[in-house]
DNA sequence: CGAGCGCTTGATTGAGTTCAAAAATCGTGG
DNA sequence: CCACGATTTTTGAACTCAATCAAGCGCTCG
């Protein structure tokens, strides 16, 4: 809990003597490589931070295959926020990419800090702009570019990442499938 | 301007008595269709909220292509969040797709509201999840989804849009050609 | 140490693109 | 209100990038 409550005390800029109180009622859990924090028709009501660890958000099609919307390494918060916020069943599986720990932050966290810290409004809305920020660039790439080119800005985007994932889901996350993403490699590497 | 009030009150919830006040220094300008608001090099401080008409934000790849990251009609807020949140120059056009009226929202305006008006905290960060909720889901159809499905999951999600904007733009929205969605769409009335 | 998972490589297929041109629609001025 | 030029949409044929199907390799970890 130490790591989430320096990022109320770093990013969120929180008086010090305020962060052990705003964390109460806050649980955090563990889980292991592989493990599922939240299921297609589940209503997740949290959004989830990670203090350690790597989680992923993704849908399966009809057709079986996996499809990666977005990974949240550690100090990201990912959550369905259609499920969280407005009530529904999940459409997607949140799951540990390795072994994780992850605060949950209940729906309306953030709007209770922002209420007794409105000075904190500028920083917490700026998470989410950011967020939208990263969709907008997102969304440009899947609909302009070439499956290498999303590869060579997925490696300066999140450096260190490949290192971390297996290749078959950055592929899932590029929108393109391992063997095109084994020949792209291949290709760059020539 | 009544509009973008109409929008502080019903939306975000503001004393009817501060609307008035809270919009100084507001500005609001008149588009002509195709005129442009934002520019690729430019640095764009604003969100544009729509009194009225249909704005698009785009970008042109190396090919001369555009992609249309996101369409906004009346009541909705268009920015590109990097630029105006990070100070940096914008790699989109910002366009009217029809004759427009658009108020400039200052970077800063919104938490300038919650800082003054705290309980409307919840209803300004629900835009921005809002936001994220839509483009998650067109990630999602992005990776997943034919461009049938894409065309389908558009006019539910967008009723009355088909009307507003010409299918090419459309086809530029969801990723495909103008020949690929004529082709769909003859498909579909068979 | 072998069974399963992840990655690569090759051959084939296919959804959507590209290029070209015709048809339909729009809009604007006479 | 109509005509004509421009823009948008459709249709056809050839092509292409990435997907699919299939097989083999190499780790890893149980």
């Amino acid at each position: 809990m130490d790591i989430f409550k320096n990022f109320l005390l770093q990013t969120l800029e929180l008086p010090v003597e305020d962060v052990e109180s705003c964390t109460n009622g806050l649980s955090h859990h563990n889980f292991e490589k592989n493990q599922f924090i939240v299921s297609p028709g589940n209503i997740s009501g949290y959004a989830y931070f990670v203090n350690k660890g790597v989680l992923r958000m993704y849908s399966i099609d009809t057709g079986g295959k996996e499809h990666i919307i977005q990974f949240a390494p550690e100090w990201w918060i990912l959550s369905d926020r259609r499920s969280t916020y407005l009530n529904e069943p999940s459409m997607f599986y949140i799951q540990a990419v390795e072994d994780s720990e992850v605060v949950f932050i209940k729906k309306g966290f953030m709007e209770e800090i922002i209420k007794t810290y409105p000075t904190s409004a500028a920083k917490t809305t700026m998470i989410l702009n950011r967020h939208i920020m990263l969709m907008q660039h997102r969304v440009n790439l899947l609909l302009s570019a070439t499956a290498e080119e999303r590869y060579l800005d997925f490696l300066t985007t999140y450096p260190g990442f490949i290192n971390r994932v297996p290749l078959y889901m950055i592929a899932s996350y590029l929108g393109i499938t391992p063997e095109s993403l084994s020949r792209v490699r291949s290709e760059l590497s020539r």
